[in-house]
DNA sequence: TAGCCTAAACTAATAAGTTAGTTATAAAGC
DNA sequence: GCTTTATAACTAACTTATTAGTTTAGGCTA
């Protein structure tokens, strides 16, 4: 069964869930639409043919279903560099740097935070 | 006129856009259907939508229409940063670092980037 | 147990995306 | 001038996404 990737409305539904970890429908429903934007049978709908595309897992306690996450954020970033930059993670990096709105502070961030997954990366592949 | 963001399709002629510059609808035709995958009317077809939403622009070279992008691959990535990841660069990297596929010489190649990009912007903000 | 509540299953309707054929028109060559 | 060719404009069919209503059935309460 190929996952197909999801749509826009199915992704707002995965983020509810990543959120939340296992969850109702009521739990999405009430995440989602807080001021009634969208139909409880809506999000029921949704999570039911998500299931059926393998995009969230449902698991029966009682009577109720659960669903659960079956496309990660990860998973989303992956897909999106492909789609978009041929899988080039400098690329895509270049681009949101262009894009200017992240502060020099932010920046710092990210450089210690790449250069600590490097030194990670090294470690694991000596051993 | 509210530009809206691209389907799956549509960036992937997006895509030809970015490398050619301006381009006839054959030549991207060409480009994205080298096998004869799809109908050069499927690309005119996308091409017209395409400009009556804003995403491309159209200027006419005699009896041809040139086409050009108006959605750049910055739009692409910000809009994508937003919807999935709420704009938080850090949650990007983190679950790209996390998906394993970037080797550590790419990982040393971003720092450097980004590294770079924090300077230029330190200067900037100085001035 | 009869009625009520909740949640699942089913159904349906509209909108948008995707694909490509047909028609019309202008230019290019013979 | 007539035929071929290339391209734009129009049309159409089919698929997928999106939204939500209706029906059904299990469990709870009085």
């Amino acid at each position: 069964m190929a996952q197909p990737a999801p749509s826009d409305r199915e992704l707002d539904i995965l983020k509810v869930l990543w959120k939340l970890g296992e969850a109702r429908v009521r739990d999405v429903h009430e995440t989602l639409c807080q001021r009634g934007q969208c139909a409880f049978t809506t999000v029921q709908t949704f999570l039911r043919i998500m299931a059926e595309k393998g995009l969230v897992s449902q698991r029966a306690k009682g009577r109720t279903l659960y669903y659960k996450a079956r496309y990660s954020p990860q998973r989303a970033a992956a897909r999106f560099l492909h789609k978009v930059f041929d899988g080039s993670v400098d690329q895509l990096v270049l681009s949101m740097l262009a894009a200017e709105d992240t502060s020099a502070d932010e920046l710092k961030q990210l450089e210690k935070l790449i250069g600590e997954a490097r030194k990670k990366k090294l470690k694991r592949e000596e051993s």
